[in-house]
DNA sequence: AACCTTTTCAACCGCTTTGTC
DNA sequence: GGACAAAGCGGTTGAAAAGGT
């Protein structure tokens, strides 16, 4: 859940740095206020120098404050929402090539930022280690993703992309991961997964014919438009319709047909037939999180497996 | 309705890397 | 190449919302 950011003066969490009197430093949770300056400031002067830019702007924060404010929050092509299913299966298989390395992970996903895949990773996935009493790291937990659950991501997006009438263009054979082991590395040339073709934003933007969403394209043009035209008010700084600092979902596709949130892709398997066991009209959009669903006996009889194998 | 627990995520902290003089 | 500052990164925290009883 967002701060809200329509509470100009938080209580307690606008607490000055207890040694900075001289300094007048402030942290906590930012005002509207602080935000327009900085969003301001930026279109009027572009960013970088974030020390002196704190300072010129008049924000009473430090550089890095102002930094983390801006790269997470409100620049305009900060994508936010729900991570797609196409978002987590990449994100698993990054994960599994570079680790923790979130500000790598998060080139690849154009408009989502280190910390919010960081946060993804440790509220969603690692609660499933957790609930399997094993390692996030160990080798059991890495077979299941990779055999189990990326698979069947693969398939969530197979069939909503023919439900929602689009062209299926994610094969699941051979393996992500295969594909992923043998891929070169970013900087360098995107790897494809076949109509999908991912690479570092800005070096090589997401060129899958499917992968584009509503979501980029938004982005993108705010982000275009965006340039030293003045905000007066956050409502003016929409980001898909939303104003940023907005709480509840920002993100316009909310609900629309054809993303599903994490928790309904895992809800929506039927667990026998490994098939969708509805129609994507009957898919639960923003539903309770009933990703727990994923964990149930099977799976857990195929992690047994995993574990006696490598006894 | 009230209380407690769990989940989420913005923001901070401290360390490392990079840039500048 | 050493010193310092700034930027970048990953880990962690804690307030608020959501969920459960």
């Amino acid at each position: 859940m967002d701060m809200d950011m329509e509470t100009s003066e938080i209580s307690g969490g606008s607490c000055k740095l207890q040694n900075d009197d001289e300094l007048d430093l402030r942290r906590g949770p930012w005002t509207v206020d602080e935000d327009l300056t900085l969003i301001n400031y930026i279109a009027a002067h572009g960013e970088g120098r974030w020390n002196s830019l704190a300072r010129s702007a008049g924000l009473k924060r430090t550089g890095k404050s102002c930094r983390l404010r801006w790269l997470n929050y409100l620049r305009p092509d900060v994508r936010r929402g729900n991570i797609t299913l196409e978002e987590q299966l990449l994100i698993l298989e990054l994960h599994s090539r570079y680790g923790n390395r979130w500000s790598k992970i998060a080139q690849y996903l154009p408009g989502r930022t280190d910390n919010e895949i960081k946060n993804y990773w440790r509220t969603r996935v690692q609660k499933h280690a957790k609930q399997l009493k094993c390692d996030v790291n160990s080798k059991q937990f890495k077979d299941t993703m990779r055999y189990l659950w990326m698979p069947r991501l693969v398939e969530r997006i197979q069939a909503s992309s023919s439900a929602s009438g689009a062209a299926a263009t994610i094969s699941v054979s051979p393996p992500l991961s295969t594909i992923a082991a043998t891929a070169t590395a970013p900087n360098h040339a995107p790897y494809n997964y076949n109509n999908f073709e991912f690479g570092p934003a800005g070096a090589s933007q997401v060129t899958g014919s499917n992968y584009t969403t509503t979501e980029n394209s938004s982005a993108a043009a705010s982000s275009e438009s965006f340039g030293s035209t003045q905000v007066s008010d956050l409502t003016e700084y929409y980001y898909g319709g939303v104003p940023i600092g907005n709480t509840g979902n920002p993100n316009p596709d909310y609900g629309q047909t054809g993303e599903l949130s994490y928790s309904d892709s895992m809800s929506s398997l039927d667990m026998q037939t490994m098939k969708p066991n509805n129609s994507c009209s009957n898919y639960q959009y923003w539903g309770g999180d009933t990703s727990d669903n994923f964990w149930n006996v099977e799976n857990m009889m195929f992690l047994q497996q995993q574990l006696s194998d490598n006894m």
